[in-house]
DNA sequence: GCAAAACATTATTTTTTTGTCAAGATTGGT
DNA sequence: ACCAATCTTGACAAAAAAATAATGTTTTGC
């Protein structure tokens, strides 16, 4: 179970546009540069940004991307969706009704399981913004430590 | 961000076994058919699970796979990390002191974004036992929507 | 003891995912 | 107008994951 290496990537480089003052702007290369990642590759991680409406670009001599909207109003589960077909795979997807040719209609035993993640971690995802990223204090170690502290308590209780 | 189908499958082969009943078994034809999947391929998934104490197995004609250990001491997040490598991938393990070749040292802003979604999601799944999963009425729905209303609380307070 | 049924293990092929290349299009500066 | 820097986009190559094939080993029943 894992971050796909888009996903993580492309959120790599929106932060590093969340980093940038009002009026700068970042060209591909000094992207890929900063990651560690080929120019292209980063083309088509931004590429896919772009289209989703998560960065501008402007071509030409002093071109560059920079962000579409406030750091602090750009969700990280809506970026994950957008690198990725979705924040967790569904194979039993006949249980929300899309496909129903899955040989494990009517006694899967591990639907909940799936789905159950699925739910968990797009909203721990979407509790945090680009803006909770920027810098090096971060708000999302706290937040996490509390999510975690709610699942001893849940586990104490023998749910 | 997805199950891997090894985790997937392996999972599901599992809980065939947690729902037979003492002295039953299954031949690698018998899980295969039952999950949709060849034998070869079940076959691997078997081995992998076997090789992890998780199931025995009985050569011969008369032979087969049956639960190793009871299913209520069976949690689901040993049972993935045996599929595959670990629960979610961590390209930042500088952040545990494993590897210092990371590119991202020193101002990585989406680090605690990974290790804080590991962390989450191991400590869901180590709340399922595989006897959770047996029949068609499972506990672990309950169980999920209990920790998703937990996540709307945090949210209502801006954590 | 022999044959059939079943698991064990390694190698190969296929598919999917990642990453790269190259040609085109747009802008800014001179 | 031209050139250089930049993004855009489709085709292609490499790597990883998944699935299959093939060969070997063990056990049961006769």
């Amino acid at each position: 179970m894992k971050i796909s290496a888009q996903e993580e990537y492309g959120l790599r480089c929106l932060v590093q546009l969340a980093n940038l003052q009002p009026g700068e702007s970042l060209t591909l290369p000094q992207i890929a540069e900063r990651e560690g990642i080929s120019t292209a590759n980063a083309g088509k991680l931004m590429w896919l940004l772009n289209k989703a409406g998560f960065v501008h670009s402007t071509r030409g001599t002093k071109g560059g991307y920079f962000l579409a909207r406030p750091a602090s109003e750009v969700r990280l589960n809506e970026v994950i969706k957008v690198l990725d077909q979705d924040v967790l795979n569904k194979h039993c997807e006949s249980y929300t009704g899309v496909l129903d040719s899955c040989v494990h209609n009517g006694d899967c035993g591990i639907r909940p399981v799936i789905v159950g993640l699925h739910e968990i971690v797009e909203n721990a995802l979407s509790q945090i913004t680009l803006a909770q990223l920027v810098g090096t204090e971060s708000s999302v170690d706290a937040m996490f430590h509390q999510i975690k502290g709610i699942h001893r308590t849940l586990e104490a209780q023998r749910i």
